[in-house]
DNA sequence: CCAGTAGGCTACTACTAGTAGGGTTACTTA
DNA sequence: TAAGTAACCCTACTAGTAGTAGCCTACTGG
């Protein structure tokens, strides 16, 4: 009776692997669609064809099935952005524009996984030294880097705040866009070249007024 | 009996107005502290020292209280950035810094308030034509049209994606500075400054060339 | 062929959003 | 001053969900 019931449903032994990811494809799908609050386990669990226990089992507890998904989503935008930048060393304006496109084309390839990072706030400040976090602070470091590149000879505490201000300018025009399909990616990434290059450039004139030595004898 | 009861918790019958401010101020609190999941009513009917139904006959439901307290701070919001701006009429360049440093001291002198609005994202999107959705978009575009002032013949889409970028930037850098003393809303307002005013500088003599005729002769 | 372990389950508990239905106080109107 | 009424407020419930206890079962290696 059991093992009838249990082949009729279809469910079947899977690695701990395996599981992880079918788990976290369905949950990803579920939060990102009905949202973190509205989603109950048991629903994840129905759709995923596994009882509840499981899921605890894996990932702890709901928070921790989030943070899981949201993990994973960071690590391929990160990645998407990191890679697209790195394709253009030495060329800090071709950096800066092809990592900002990847950022905007990532939202619009994996529209589901750019709204679940809409969620992240629920679960954001409850654990700071999450892996979760660790990913965001990159995000942060890697924009902050290149700009060093670019601008040598700024005051690091401004770059900080660059880097930050470029990314909440990302996160708020991939949400702005997200709605308008005449707003492809490389317009929005146009747009915010535009508001943000000229100053750049401008920067790196001050900044080597500031102190030219040693941009021009190290 | 239930009198003595009543005297001795010190409740006490109240206006509807009265007790909605009330309650709202303690809800922001607690929402703001604890964070709106790990909050349950009943522990703001009992902070309130009132009882749970009546919460409910006020704002209807858990996400409604959250909502109200949001559309509260909204507006507060609003209203400082706006009326800084106002006083700077004709002068771009002072009406967005004074604008963006009001958001700043904003988020300095009421930092419960702030707080508050990370949780915005758990009720965004579950009502859209809410009083608070307007006020977020009033937000973006008193934004856009101050912009608007300052680059006349700039494309209106180029304008919006402006507006977006600039408010998404705020945010973050007033997440970033939350935990940093050191860095003053002067300070942030100027790196914010110093990263967009000379590109729209530029966007205005680029405009300028694009379309001279309603400048010149307008 | 027989442990041992890893994957899996049913059946609970505790807590919280939201409601039903009724009591009490203050203000109005005669 | 005495109904009458409306607004404020309560206790005591229901429904549903996060999380757990304790047991079962299928594959693995000897």
């Amino acid at each position: 009776m059991e093992i009838a019931q249990r082949a009729a449903s279809g469910r079947k032994r899977m690695s701990r692997a395996e599981r992880e990811q079918q788990i976290l494809g369905v949950a990803e799908e579920v939060f990102a669609t009905r949202g973190y609050q509205a989603t109950s386990m048991d629903d994840i669990a129905r759709r995923v064809g596994l009882s509840k226990p499981m899921l605890y089992e894996y990932f702890g507890s709901k928070e921790g099935l989030l943070l899981a998904c949201l993990e994973r989503v960071r690590r391929e935008l990160l990645e998407a952005t990191t890679s697209a930048a790195a394709a253009n060393a030495g060329d800090p304006e071709r950096q800066l524009h092809d990592g900002l496109l990847a950022f905007f084309r990532f939202g619009e390839e994996h529209k589901q996984s750019w709204a679940l990072l809409r969620t992240e706030s629920a679960v954001v400040g409850a654990g700071l030294d999450t892996e979760l976090e660790g990913f965001r602070t990159q995000q942060a470091e890697f924009t902050e880097e290149m700009l060093r590149v670019a601008l040598p000879n700024t005051d690091p505490a401004r770059l900080e705040a660059f880097a930050e201000a470029i990314i909440g300018a990302c996160e708020r025009m991939a949400l702005w866009r997200e709605n308008r399909p005449e707003i492809t990616p490389e317009r929005v990434t146009e747009h915010l070249m535009a508001l943000i290059w000229p100053s750049l450039s401008a920067e790196v004139a001050a900044a080597h007024r500031a102190y030219p030595a040693s941009h021009d004898q190290g």
